[in-house]
RNA sequence: UGGGACGUCGCCAAGUUGGUUAAGGCACGGGGUUUUGAUCCCCGCAUUCGCAGGUUCGAGUCCUGCCGUCCCAGCCA
């Protein structure tokens, strides 16, 4: 990316990039010489993995630096040493690195814990902040509603260098768990809750995982965030809404204390998908109780698992650019995430043929001893992804979807007596259906006409379907899996007063195990999405091996026969 | 009922200091191309900006009052 103006900025679509009212406000600031550059931060707390609404927040932070000539920390907000792990720093490290982004210094919260110590003895001498030796209850009770106000407590007026030689005690480990706290003293009555003495200081005997056991004693978010912040000398700190309360305070802070820089908090709307939950508790609920396989379950909104899935960092980013970024609420379709992937993909995909649930075709006249070969273009618009052979022979599998006994009119694959074109092949009539003792259709006899072969000039004669196909001799087993959205209904975490779980849909995953696919998919790439003709986006699974596939559909193909039967079988016909 | 924020087409979202017929994308509808019912290409799609008043020659943009939605009472972030 450039600093170019934001108008000549575009996605795919041709849709302008990145003007929004943050955008606007750093030009601004730009231009006044408020600031030289935009420095931002990426602050993921280490307890759990980034999904979705994470890259918003990583495309705006990564792009706003860059667009206006800074750079981007990746900073851990590690002050929960209760919550926090080093495996959910590789993890996050390696979804960032994989949306394609690149941090200038990898910063953790926890590498201050002396400094803001320093800044706590600050606020204690300059009378400031107070050690509170009441219950978090006692001390809950006294914060009052959202409408009356909160009373003092009576450790608020503690002499300072008591404050002081309690503070160092605290640090010491001379005290319990929780028998003291310290808190900034603000003001008890005021109508903003984050103001009535937030406490700054807990005593927590919890084994960090990088501080060890260094520390008895640690910050709370709203002591760590601001300050941070202001020594890694961001100029910018966008945060989520729900930050908007906090602001008052994150500047108090930066008003009181003796930090190297002034940073401005700026809040937008996190994101929301339907049918989707996007919040670390409720994902981390669907991990640990064994609802989804893990984090990265292709059915997890987490980056790694839409990885798994086959979504590209391109389609991440292009996505993240179109939602926009605001200050209103707004829930994102699903399908807006998806036709994202699939516009991405379809320019660069390569496309091969697969038949996920096989119904065998006998060609009754084809009589070649040896396969023939069919050539296909890899991508149909474009000629340098080159074209391969796929081999034909008397037997074949069609997909059983493609094949329908008693068809509506509207219907253009195959029926009894009907014509489709095989594709890149030739054409086929159904002559024969053969049934099962428990009348299921097992196979079907038909005959190819010669003359349409492609390249052939009968070729150009039409029929209204073209359907994928796989030489029965030739085709490769593999075990392909569907997924479909993880919710059956739009807002699971909507209503309160039911467990979001209860909402899972049951049919999230379809396993076809009996799938054939042609040679040249025996041993697709890891990580290389690949169309299936027809059928959507795939690509294969981490436990794909050679010869052995295993395929995951990232997304289907926009489906309007699909639209158009469930219409039709709306209307009973 | 305290404080903070938000409300422009079904879903997102632009809307300069108030000034011609309210961008754009998605979705949707119609048509064309097509050996993927895919892609692609055309065309259509808000007399109206939560509601009601007011100021003004002129308001989505200013004022007043309502209505609706979200967030805040962790020693979580």
């Amino acid at each position: 990316m450039t600093h170019s103006n934001p108008t000549e900025q575009a996605t795919p679509e041709g849709q302008a990039a990145g003007v929004h009212f943050i955008h606007t406000r750093l030009k601004k600031e730009i231009e006044a010489g408020q600031v030289d550059r935009v420095i931002t931060r990426f602050p993921p707390e280490p307890n759990g993995f980034l999904h979705i609404g994470h890259a918003k927040a990583i495309v705006l932070n990564f792009s706003m630096a860059d667009t206006f000539g800074g750079y981007t920390n990746l900073r851990f907000d590690d002050t929960n040493p209760a919550k926090e792990e080093q495996r959910y720093i590789e993890a996050i490290k390696e979804d960032v690195r994989w949306l394609g982004y690149t941090w200038q210094n990898e910063c953790y919260a926890s590498d201050y814990f002396d400094t803001l110590y320093e800044y706590a003895l600050h606020l204690i001498d300059a009378g400031l902040a107070y050690v509170d030796g009441q219950d978090a209850e006692v001390i809950k009770a006294q914060r009052g509603t959202l409408t009356e106000p909160g009373i003092p407590s009576p450790d608020r007026d503690r002499a300072v260098d008591e404050n002081r030689a309690l503070f160092e005690r605290m640090r010491a480990g001379e005290f319990e768990d929780g028998a003291y706290v310290l808190r900034a003293k603000i003001d008890m009555a005021a109508p903003n809750i984050n103001l009535r003495d937030p406490v700054l200081y807990r005593i927590r005997r919890q084994h960090h995982y990088r501080t060890g056991d260094q520390w008895c004693i640690y910050p709370t978010y709203d002591f760590t965030h601001g300050q941070s912040d202001a020594i890694e000398h961001i100029t910018h700190s966008l945060c989520s809404l729900e930050f908007e309360d906090h602001r008052p305070l994150y500047d108090w802070f930066i008003n009181h204390l003796p930090v190297p820089a002034r940073p401005q908090q700026i809040e937008f709307a996190r994101l929301n998908i339907d049918f989707t939950v996007l919040s670390k508790r409720r994902l981390t609920r669907l991990v640990d109780e064994g609802h989804v396989d893990g984090w990265d379950d292709p059915r997890m909104p987490t980056i790694a698992g839409l990885r798994r899935r086959g979504f590209t960092p391109q389609s991440i980013q292009n996505f993240c650019h179109e939602i926009g970024v605001t200050k209103a609420e707004s829930v994102i379709p699903f399908g807006v995430l998806e036709r994202n992937l699939r516009d991405d993909l379809n320019v660069r995909a390569e496309r091969r043929m697969a038949v996920l649930k096989p119904l065998k075709v006998v060609l009754t006249n084809f009589d070649a001893e040896q396969p023939e070969y069919a050539t296909l273009p890899n991508h149909p618009q474009d000629p340098s992804l080159g074209e391969r052979q796929v081999p034909i022979t008397k037997t074949l599998y069609i997909e059983q979807d493609d094949f329908m006994e008693d068809a509506p009119k509207k219907f253009f694959r195959l029926k009894p007596g009907g014509e489709v074109r095989l594709r890149g092949a030739f054409i086929v009539r159904c002559d024969e259906v053969i049934h099962n003792s428990e009348g299921q259709v097992v196979e079907l006899r038909c005959s190819f006409d010669p003359e349409s072969r492609s390249g052939l000039p009968g070729a150009e004669r039409k029929v209204k379907g073209t359907i994928h196909w796989v030489s029965a001799e030739h085709a490769v087993p593999a075990n392909v899996h569907l997924y479909d959205r993880l919710f059956n209904v739009p807002h699971p975490a909507k209503d309160k007063a039911v467990d979001f779980v209860t909402h899972i849909n049951p049919d999230s995953v379809e396993h076809c195990g009996g799938a054939m696919v042609e040679p040249s998919l025996a041993d697709w790439p890891a990580q290389t999405p690949v169309q299936f003709e027809r059928l959507g986006y795939f690509i294969p699974d981490i436990n794909s091996l050679p010869g052995k596939p295993v395929f995951n559909r990232a997304v289907t193909l926009r489906d309007t026969w699909a639209k158009l039967e469930k219409a039709l079988r709306a209307q009973g016909t």
